[in-house]
DNA sequence: ACATAATGTAGCATATACACTACATTTTGA
DNA sequence: TCAAAATGTAGTGTATATGCTACATTATGT
């Protein structure tokens, strides 16, 4: 293991799945080793700004939708019918 | 010196001047050592995006305001007449 | 001009981000 | 049910984020 369980949350792994992409895939586009992207999913440690700045643009969010100290609400059925077009 | 110079752009020292606050008095709101505030300022380092998060509660403003890959654009005279009352 | 505060520079020390390899476990699809 | 793909776990190694101390330089206010 690398580092320990960390104090704030993040969406990578909802984002990344949501896109179709896996850990591989992912890790290509911003030249990371997979690993790295499974640690940080697991809030195994605590990624750099740099990082962070190259997942936001392979996945197309902005740092403040990947990345909160506070728990990200789940998303809800009704969320669900609200963004059903 | 610590690290070198940093591929991407931060505001940081603008919105801690803009808020009245030391290195010292910024770096106290967040429990990190002042000169860490001064490498970020300087971009000679990378910090970790649980440094940025307290940083953006510290100065009362999102992750995106603050990083970006690419340079914020300088406040120029007209955005200044813009913004003001 | 002078004191004081704020900032920069330069070390050294420690913790950890991230790379990488190898193998175990779980998931997925045919 | 079985093979392949995806993910998890473990351990090692290196670079660097961050702490900290000390001194130099540059504002700032009086």
């Amino acid at each position: 293991m690398s580092g320990k369980q960390v104090s704030f949350y993040n969406r990578v792994k909802m984002l990344r799945v949501e896109r179709g992409l896996s850990r591989q895939e992912l890790a290509e586009k911003i030249n990371v080793h997979p690993q790295t992207i499974g640690y940080i999913e697991r809030q195994q440690f605590n990624p750099t700004i740099e990082l962070a700045l190259n997942l936001s643009k392979a996945l197309g969010v902005g740092l403040d939708a990947m990345f909160s100290a506070e728990p990200f609400e789940l998303v809800d059925e009704s969320a669900l019918r609200r963004s059903a077009k």
